[in-house]
DNA sequence: ATGAAAGCGCTAACAC
DNA sequence: GTGTTAGCGCTTTCAT
């Protein structure tokens, strides 16, 4: 404990004037190294070695009370554990805001409207600079009351009138983009596994999925949706389907599904890839690299759309004037061997 | 914005006395509801429709700058994205801190020392009520020092000495439950896919697993350890082994190797759990629940760690005084179809 | 080159 | 019952 003075009480700028034979002002100019003004060598010695013997530590609470700025970011999710993918979300806005000399300020809310008004009027109180809104599964949602109060930003989410700023995967890139990685690899006959619940995910693969086959003309006739529950559960219950589709490649709405489609495919004896290539969505953690065989997906950019939240709110990204309101991540492939 | 009076600047508490007419005490009184003194109820409802006109808020850091104290803490992770179970650790944290007015200052660190004791400091300037320091897997680690100059706890990692306040996960205990699964389906030959990196969970669940077994008078002769790589790729590659073992169940070191085990033994078309029982150890999200069949396994408690964690460090714990420094928590069967 | 003093928004004695 | 006052730890003119 070098930060406790003799009494126990924390070490103050005070503290250190008193032992550096100086006033506080002259402290605060040599901790902020301001070169404006200029202070003796000698008198910044003294001082720096008071605060080293003193293990002086700043208040940034003080800081912060008289900039009448803080250096919060408030970061509320509504649901921080239920999925892996919220950790990349605050993992990404972590990083950014740190780079800034921004702290998280983190609040989960498990979709609850009462804690989350709560939990923004809490941020609201410690003077966040701003607020990330983020969700768990890309959706839209209507922004609470309480947040038009400060700067705030969607992340994984969005205003249906789209007005408000967000960021959120591009998922019509990421359908396209997976549906493109069956075709060059020469398939012609490609499912799509979709989802029944309606969602951004589920519209906008689909869509990527016939801009690709489109292009790369396939009649609308070739294409084979097939809906079923986005789980491993679903994927296994695809599998005929897919097989009397006569598909020789499928693209899962996500991960879970392809890993239920393998198992559904490998119990019928069909190779994957040599008689079926699969390609995934999402790049979930825990599965995605280590099906047998590695799984080719596409990767939902949690990392990024955190990141960019951040940069956003912060206004440190380029471009922030003619940027529309809704900014779109990309979903980059990731290749492994299952195509 | 109603937040921000006719100047842009925000609403204070001399705002909203000045429109009441009355003084900045009588306002924090009331906002504070302090019972101790009596405010005219005449007075009180002038002061509560000026706040709720002028839209005012409290400024937190203010309140804290005054009363000496925060209501901060902080929570410092090595790896908050790199898997499921860290989120979960902030999840239990965060809501616990919640419920006793405390907020989460979240900082991610990649295990950089560098960016650890960067955060600590940064923390400690914040005057932190104490902090959590966390791992994503159970381990031993070293106390940075920065930590030493505030109250602070570690989750799911525990300093050699065992001198330093932990909460960490039984593993002899989860090792011991997985184990008893089996026995008390009568099964006699169990083996146990452990990893062979060395960690309180290799160990901690070995020797769980030699209790279970010795309990129920199953000699050392009848122990069957198989040494793999803690990943799919290792449960899969062990699945000869388990087979030439004559093992009618099969105890995983975690879920993932089991979901690789499932994968060899149907592959040779061995019924689970008819022919062989699986048991996994994490009960991992996206994994466990949606295997065929769904996996039995036992719960890595990382909620409870955070949210006892919180609890410690807030000294709302029962039993603070005879508490041992490392406190363990059970982790939970969760039977499922597999066994 | 350094110090004195005001004040950030709030709380807590202590007056009246 | 309500107002006055003195700080909390710090930054920032403005003197000297």
């Amino acid at each position: 404990m070098t930060t406790a003075s003799a009494n126990g009480q924390p070490v103050t700028m005070r503290d250190v004037a008193d032992a550096a034979g100086v006033s506080v002002a002259t402290v605060s100019l040599v901790v902020n190294k301001k070169k404006s003004a200029r202070i003796g060598d000698a008198t910044r010695a003294r001082v720096n070695h008071a605060i080293k013997t003193l293990g002086y530590r700043p208040n940034a609470l003080a800081k912060n009370l008289v900039s009448g700025q803080s250096k919060f970011i408030g970061l509320v999710a509504d649901a921080i554990a239920t999925t892996p993918f919220a950790g990349q979300i605050i993992h990404g806005a972590q990083d950014e805001a740190w780079k800034h000399g921004f702290v998280l300020l983190v609040a989960n809310t498990e979709g609850n409207d009462d804690a989350e008004r709560e939990a923004i009027t809490m941020m609201l109180e410690y003077q966040v600079r701003g607020v990330i809104y983020s969700t768990w599964y890309h959706r839209a949602v209507e922004v609470p009351a309480p947040l038009k109060e400060t700067d705030f930003i969607l992340v994984n989410c969005y205003e249906t009138s789209r007005t408000q700023r967000a960021v959120v995967p591009n998922e019509f890139q990421g359908g396209y983009a997976a549906t493109r990685i069956a075709i060059e690899r020469g398939h012609r006959r490609i499912a799509f596994i979709n989802t029944l619940t309606h969602s951004p995910a589920r519209d906008g693969r689909l869509a990527g999925y016939r801009a690709a086959l489109s292009e790369a003309r396939i009649t609308s006739h070739g294409e084979i949706v097939i809906d079923s529950t986005p789980e491993q559960e679903g994927g296994y219950a695809a599998t005929r389907e897919v097989l009397r589709s006569g598909a020789t490649a499928v693209f899962c709405h996500n991960d879970r599904v392809a890993m239920g489609l393998y198992d559904g495919l490998r119990r019928r004896g069909v190779d994957i890839p040599g008689d079926v290539a699969v390609v995934g969505f999402d790049n979930q953690e825990v599965i995605a690299a280590h099906l047998r065989p590695p799984l080719t997906t596409v990767q939902l950019p949690h990392y990024e759309l955190g990141a960019t939240g951040v940069r956003r709110l912060l206004g440190v990204s380029q471009s922030v004037d003619n940027t529309p309101a809704v900014t779109e991540i990309d979903c980059p492939p990731v290749i492994r061997q299952s195509t």
